[in-house]
DNA sequence: TTCGATGCAAATAGTTTGCATTCTA
DNA sequence: TAGAATGCAAACTATTTGCATCGAA
């Protein structure tokens, strides 16, 4: 099951902070927990959870990938973890930022680039004004050409299938 | 397979005119491929695959849903057919529009109200003005809370499953 | 010592693919 | 009648869930 609609953001610093909220929450900390969270502040940016079960590369243990998914959603529902959708491909997951990061995906190099909301809030007025639509762009972000890929000849899979690196 | 980078549009009247397409493209004209298109016209609005497999729930001949998905690929590479996604949930096909549409979807009625891409000019001049980027809505549509919705109290699955309505 | 969390495996949704057969051109 | 397209089934990816067991509080 995908997360219920996420409360308010929870922003910490680091795992130990972390573990204080899940405990505030009622929530127990179990290895596997621990090991979500240490794998998410070790990440360079949002990570697919199989990633987080590899240990991002074997680097942390293991853990069910199964167990991962609940956490994840543990997690995101008490605030402390957010998910995206980058195009096709499975969600990516990262702690919540301090100001609940918005996104920009390039559909041909599929680079990402995080922006906070009210960088975008010039975007959402003219959408607002326009359509009377409150956009946003923090859990399906604004897909299309950055400026290094404008002029790139379109290739198979600009659509694509594969998840991205990070700016 | 997903579709390559699709062409520009072929935007046709009706069955027989996209079979014209078919074959001055080399395509077989099949029976399954014209039960495709007519479902395609004759539904109100993007459709997943499943409902073209089911004939649009009996309406039409039933096909075979892995045919109807390489049907959908080849007639999207020609660029009789265009797809999006909205949310989570299957992808949408429909027959290409004259102007390549672009999506806005409320993700708490899950409405899709489909706009001409000149309609979001302004919105795109900002994105590349600030960003430097050149964003597309047809393919992953804006997401946000419609007027209507604008003010409804957050549910579960806000960010959710199902697939909408069409505007 | 209890109830929440885990691990494992099976189930599910959406989509793709291999292969023998059928049918269009 | 050659090669493209079909139908069916199996495979695949991403994700969810049931259930017996384990472990945090």
């Amino acid at each position: 099951m995908t997360v219920a609609y996420p409360g308010p953001a929870v922003v910490v610093e680091d795992v130990a902070a972390a573990v204080e909220v899940m405990r505030s929450q009622g929530l127990r900390v179990s290895a596997s927990r621990r090991v979500v969270l240490t794998v998410l502040f070790a990440a360079p940016g949002p990570v697919p959870a199989e990633q987080i079960a590899d240990g991002l590369g074997g680097r942390f243990p293991l853990s069910d990938l199964g167990s991962v998914y609940r956490n994840l959603e543990t997690l995101e529902r008490v605030g402390l973890v957010r998910h995206l959708h980058l195009g096709h491909g499975p969600g990516l997951y990262a702690v919540a930022e301090r100001d609940n990061q918005e996104y920009l995906v390039c559909e041909h190099c599929h680079a990402v680039r995080a922006v906070s909301p009210t960088d975008l809030d010039a975007v959402r007025g003219r959408l607002r004004d326009d359509f009377g639509f409150t956009a946003s762009f923090g859990h399906f972000p604004i897909v299309g050409r950055c400026a290094d890929c404008r002029d790139a000849p379109p290739r198979d899979h600009d659509h694509g299938h594969e998840h991205g690196r990070h700016a």
